[in-house]
DNA sequence: TTTCAACACGAAAACGTTTTCGGGGCCCTC
DNA sequence: GAGGGCCCCGAAAACGTTTTCGTGTTGAAA
């Protein structure tokens, strides 16, 4: 229908441009990088004509010339999750300032899936990725597939959910301290039985928090009661297990290790008639829309996604870009932060 | 550091397993591909040594080669979203399965932005491409760089966000009629000055859930109230425009387009000490998270984003592998839903 | 012994670039 | 008038594949 040439103009090449003015192909490309080597009279008219026919260079070609794709891939386990997304954002941004391209792919948590992603970003189709590991791989503990591709001299820079053995960049917060302060602050506001409502342990940022609440127990002579902690493994149905946690213990203060724990938690606790900052202080982590416009708006520790992808790919390009590659391997820890919202502000009735 | 050569193995190619083997670089090429112009010995050698030392074909080499990436693009103008977001999961998982990978961009609602995502997209980079038009560019009104693409016959299909000037395949929901069948909702139960929440006319999705509002009211004979309308310009900033135009006005429902209106609209209620759902019935549109765990839980018209990407990666892909590209474009409508949840349920307090 | 098919493989082109190198023409200088 | 530069430009290689075509060797049939 639409091979009206009016209409229809399939892509240019040099080639086809070399034909139509009666010029070699180097010609072409030279004049259109302006080379010195070509008259002004040549370039000049090589220059209009691509500009009128809108003659654009072939990445993929060029990709193959210089062995460079000027893309970076992300790989995440999901996206269906403020972090997640923020942390896309941050890598975006620096990678459009640097002239990269962002190839995402989402294991969906599965590791068969993950393995895949890999293969495909070694094989040429970017200069080396970001990874935030699949829930199922941390469980298999099998990292033979990401090994591999990084023994083929394939950057890669690990983020959020990594794993120890994996020598390689590295972009963490500091889930433990967050953790603490995010307990202190419960602890400094009157807590003093607080539950914790976290993952099971194989998930590295799950345990490092437990820790965190446990060093702010210790620090401030708590005695641990080991039946305050819940931990939760099957996390699309955590609300029931919450619900019957919440509803037996006498507790004064709630720390969760997500958003979504923390919501349930609201929600139980409101089902025992229990009210929220009132009777029992909330503190969250990982801040997101959620946190922000529940009632009442929830206390968090900041995860500064963005601020993460962006180090993550800060540090990939440089990685890529470095011609001597003796540098050292380092791990950025970005420093979270308490936002302190309704759920633990025990004066004064939710308002915005 | 890691120059180990037992540990270090750059990537291989079929020039080197050519040379190490003694053979011609079409040998080894036939011989990974089973051709039956090899014979059994060579071939079985060639594939050990191949498999020995893992050999990938390098992906833009083939994909200069064939004319084909085997790559779909994603443009959208935003993530930290869960629409988007949903969209996402089922863009990638329709490509995945049919063996094409996802090039996301973002264009952060930014017309320059969008123009320089399609640039890249349509170097060679894709096969073709999804997108959602950025908020600047419907107010712009300026699609030249969609027409420009599209006439040199790339694949593009819009979806949610889509002009109609622009003739490619489209998905888009049926956003008037689940607008209007959730107004519809709020008067069957028992809602007579309803207000709605919406954003400014040129965002399209924004009209037409608006017109879907006015038509629920003219089916009912209920007299339009210009006053009960309220388009928001600035969503970032809306909650105080949201808080000042509820508290000025006497109404027993609100009908909001997007998750954010609908949780300022609750807090605002709350603020002049209304309840919902028990004095103000609140429906939503585009179901999130947010809605899901808000409190009291919102009813929403479910905008289905992982079916609408898993329908806009078909469309795209049908298109890409059509040899013959006659078939007309179409625009796919993706039913909504109504998900009632306690935001509208007058009788019982908010439990779940 | 000659001929011819089948077999097994290699050479080369192609995809669209960039870049190195070489060479033809021109002008200037002795 | 011969030699030497300089100015422009083209040929060719290269990136890593796939594929078409040609070619040499072998074996068997005539």
């Amino acid at each position: 229908m639409n091979f009206d040439p009016l209409i229809m103009k399939p892509k240019l090449t040099l080639k086809q441009i070399a034909r139509e003015l009666d010029v070699s192909v180097s010609t072409v490309s030279k004049a259109l990088r302006d080379s010195p080597e070509i008259s002004d009279e040549t370039r000049q008219k090589i220059q209009a004509f691509a500009k009128l026919y809108n003659y654009k260079p072939n990445n993929i070609a060029l990709s193959l010339k210089n062995r460079r794709t000027r893309t970076i891939g992300l790989v995440l386990p999901e996206i269906v999750h403020d972090f997640f997304a923020t942390v896309i954002t941050g890598v975006e941004e620096v990678a459009n300032k640097r002239g990269y391209n962002v190839l995402i792919c989402l294991s969906n948590n599965s590791f068969d899936r993950e393995v895949m992603n890999l293969e495909m970003l070694a094989n040429g189709s970017t200069d080396g990725f970001i990874l935030s590991i699949a829930k199922e791989t941390q469980q298999k503990g099998d990292y033979h597939h990401l090994q591999e591709v990084i023994s083929q001299g394939m950057p890669v820079v690990m983020v959020d959910r990594v794993v120890n053995e994996i020598i390689c960049d590295k972009v963490i917060i500091d889930d433990s301290d967050g953790a603490r302060d995010a307990v202190q602050h419960l602890i400094d506001n009157g807590c003093r039985r607080i539950a914790i409502i976290t993952t099971v342990d194989y998930i590295s940022v799950g345990k490092l928090r437990t820790e965190g609440y446990l060093r702010a127990l210790r620090g401030n002579d708590i005695e641990l009661d080991e039946d305050l902690i819940l931990k939760i493994e099957d996390v699309d149905n955590s609300h029931e297990a919450i619900s019957q946690f919440l509803g037996a213990r006498k507790i004064d203060g709630v720390f969760a290790v997500n958003e979504q724990f923390a919501t349930s938690a609201v929600k139980a606790l409101l089902n025992k008639s229990l009210s929220v900052p009132e009777d029992v202080l909330v503190f969250s982590f990982s801040d997101g829309e959620l946190s922000r416009r529940f009632i009442p708006s929830l206390s968090t520790v900041n995860q500064h996604g963005a601020d993460m992808g962006a180090k993550a790919a800060e540090l990939l390009i440089d990685r890529i870009e470095k011609t001597v590659t003796d540098e050292e391997y380092q791990t950025a820890i970005v420093k979270t932060s308490l936002v302190e919202r309704e759920s633990t502000q025990k004066r004064k009735k939710a308002t915005v």
